[in-house]
DNA sequence: CGGACAAGCTGA
DNA sequence: CAGCTTGTCCGG
């Protein structure tokens, strides 16, 4: 402030830049000297060694040549500069994401940043050779042909010039009807390759982010892209350290395109020209902890800012996504519902009372598939409060409720908060968690299926065995065993605890459900794998949109109801969890902005607040407010928009 | 987070 | 009152 005009001689110029320590519980930038020596290598978001408070610790550089609060004397040098860091759009951004989901910055950064240590100015920016790869103007599968050059010749333009086939034709269409705007929503049936369409749509030069929940199918799609010969930057948490870093030192290069999860959103790529969000319904996209940003908007909202052009691809485009555009872009209808598997949907008001959970046509079915030596796979989540362990070495199942009382035990107490430790038959300590559900299923078909070899799998179970007949929660979906051999059956038990699950997305995520069977079902075709849905509301709209392959039904009746019950994305809600010293803090702070601001509803009960606000950007300056002083009092957590509330 | 320092408790 | 634990504050 003025500085140039008052400060002595010698502090003429002295650089200061403004630095966040990489240290939890410290949500403070502090101002730092900049030496002449580290100068070139000093830029906002590189990462440096600095001396706080008596330790060295990591941090990065949030703003450069600041001026400082602080007496000059009384500031410290940077140690030294230890590596290339989130170029400064990136830090901008994860600032801006950490204001909007009301948590601490340095979660973000640390996923902005690469894993081992980059010199800095070890990474060279690369001219274009991606842009050649996909270059052409606007006549795409011409200019994708004629465009390429040099190595990059044979692949892409090769697999990508010509429409081989009705789906190509199908992506083709699409493709061109989004090809000129800078923000689309396309719908595209599960069971159709959708390589050639995102490869259309990706940046001709510059780079592009593409990002997926699925880690397999994000390295499927990076190795793809790689032999056509486009530079990729895989980005996903599956990989090792050195893999990642490695990825990072590629997208900071620029024209490249990055795939990956969450952590694809902030990748430092310099050249973003188009953002892909693949899958955007999936739940993985967004961040369990504070802050609990959805790598769906924020991506979109990085790009957006920097004029890259936007698509969402999915084959149910989550309702959040389709609100923001005038029209979901999806084929013909017939055409779509060629693209989703099979499914059946068994009316368990119609079967037999004394078969159980298991109607006879579901065991029928499953019959068939073992009959033909294919994989069934019987999903069940485990919901409710009852739970079963199973001794480790007596086999015993020992119960216990939902507050952790043993069910042998009737005389504890009720308020008994401690999972029972030993086994109630043998006194064994070891006891595994399994879901009522999942047990009695497996046994039940075992039983019907005549001693036909079925196995639970939980998580505790490191490899699912080969057996015919899996049974499992919705974890059984993502396994690599059971992707790899491709079951032709994947059957839901219960998909009325999907239908109704106690949260405002449960139709959006059964919906889900049923395209993630249909991801690891095997064949290509519609009626070479099936889906098999057990309810007693054959009607829902969601049993319907699935069964006719036709998830656009939802999207109307969904954005209606949502809008009605002020849901997002109509609206947006904070959920705050803390001690009840900070949650009262805070519920006081947050009625004192009630008075000025009608649109905030603060909702109590117990230890939670749930704020509802108009939109995000509302929401996040009341929240700042309220949480500042909260936080003088206590510890508080805050969850944007959770899934279940 | 982790060190510094202050206030509170204990024992001889 | 030394010697220890527990709590609060603060960092450039």
């Amino acid at each position: 402030m003025g500085g140039e005009v008052l400060a002595a001689p010698d502090e003429v110029g002295a650089r200061i830049c403004r630095v966040l320590p990489d240290v939890t519980a410290v949500e403070r930038a502090f101002d730092y000297l900049v030496p002449d020596a580290l100068g070139p290598d000093v830029s906002v978001g590189a990462i440096v060694r600095v001396v706080l408070n008596g330790r060295r610790v990591r941090g990065w550089v949030l703003a450069d040549d600041v001026d400082s609060d602080v007496e000059v004397s009384k500031l410290r040098p940077l140690l030294s500069v230890s590596s290339m860091g989130p170029p400064a759009q990136v830090i901008e951004l994860c600032e801006l994401v950490a204001h909007r989901y009301c948590g601490p910055v340095a979660p973000l950064l640390r996923s902005a940043s690469p894993l081992n240590n980059v010199p800095p100015g070890s990474v060279r920016r690369v001219a274009d050779p991606l842009g050649v790869g996909l270059a052409g103007p606007s006549g795409l599968a011409s200019g994708l042909a004629s465009g390429l050059t040099g190595g990059l010749a044979s692949g892409l333009a090769g697999g990508l010039a010509g429409a081989a086939n009705d789906i190509d034709r199908a992506a083709d269409a699409l493709m061109e009807q989004v090809v000129d705007r800078d923000f689309a929503v396309l719908r595209w049936p599960p069971r159709f390759d959708r390589r050639r369409l995102v490869g259309q749509l990706l940046a001709r030069s510059g780079s592009s982010i593409v990002l997926t929940a699925d880690g397999a199918r994000a390295a499927a799609f990076a190795a793809w892209l790689r032999s056509h010969g486009v530079r990729v930057a895989l980005l996903h948490s599956d990989s090792s350290r050195a893999a990642l870093t490695d990825a990072w030192r590629i997208a900071a290069a620029g024209s490249c395109v990055v795939v990956g999860g969450r952590m694809a959103t902030f990748a430092p790529v310099p050249d973003l020209q188009c953002a892909i969000v693949l899958d955007d319904a999936d739940e993985a996209l967004q961040e369990e902890r504070a802050p609990t940003w959805h790598a769906r908007d924020v991506v979109l909202e990085r790009a957006e800012s920097c004029g890259a052009r936007r698509y969402v691809i999915s084959p149910a485009p989550s309702v959040a996504v389709a609100a923001r555009v005038p029209e979901v872009v999806a084929l013909p209808l017939s055409s779509e519902a060629s693209g989703w598997p099979r499914v059946e949907v068994i009316d368990l008001r119609e079967s037999d009372p004394t078969s159980g959970i298991l109607s006879d046509q579901l065991v029928d079915s499953v019959r068939r598939a073992v009959d033909a030596r294919e994989l069934a796979v019987l999903i069940l989540n485990r919901r409710g409060g009852v739970r079963l362990l199973k001794c480790a070495s007596c086999n015993a199942l020992n119960r216990w409720d939902a507050h952790g009382r043993p069910l042998w035990e009737h005389d504890a107490p009720a308020d008994i908060e401690v999972k029972p430790s030993f086994c109630g038959q043998c006194g064994g300590t070891k006891l595994r968690l399994l879901s009522a559900g999942i047990t009695k299923v497996a046994e039940q078909l075992s039983l019907r299926l005549g001693g036909v070899a079925t196995s639970v799998v939980d998580a505790a179970i490191a490899e699912a065995p080969d057996v015919p007949v899996l049974v499992g929660t919705e974890a059984l979906l993502h396994r690599r065993e059971v992707r790899h051999r491709r079951p032709s059956l994947v059957a839901f038990i219960d998909f009325d605890a999907e239908l109704f699950a106690a949260r405002y997305g449960a139709n959006e995520q059964a919906l889900w459900l049923v395209v993630r069977a249909s991801h690891v079902l095997s064949g290509r075709e519609r009626g070479d794998g099936r889906v098999l849905l057990q309810t007693h509301d054959p009607r829902h709209e969601v049993v319907v949109a699935c069964r006719d392959g036709n998830p656009g039904l939802l999207t109307e009746t969904e954005l209606a109801r949502r809008q009605l019950y002020e849901l997002p994305p109509f609206a947006a809600i904070a959920q705050i969890t803390g001690d009840a010293p900070a949650i009262s803090e805070c519920a006081l702070q947050l009625a004192a902005i009630m008075v000025t601001e009608p649109a905030l509803r603060v909702d109590r009960s117990d230890n939670q607040l749930l704020v509802h606000a108009p939109d995000g950007v509302f929401l996040a300056g009341a929240l700042a407010i309220a949480t500042a002083a909260a936080r003088a009092v206590g510890k508080i957590r805050v969850a944007i928009d959770p899934p279940r509330i």
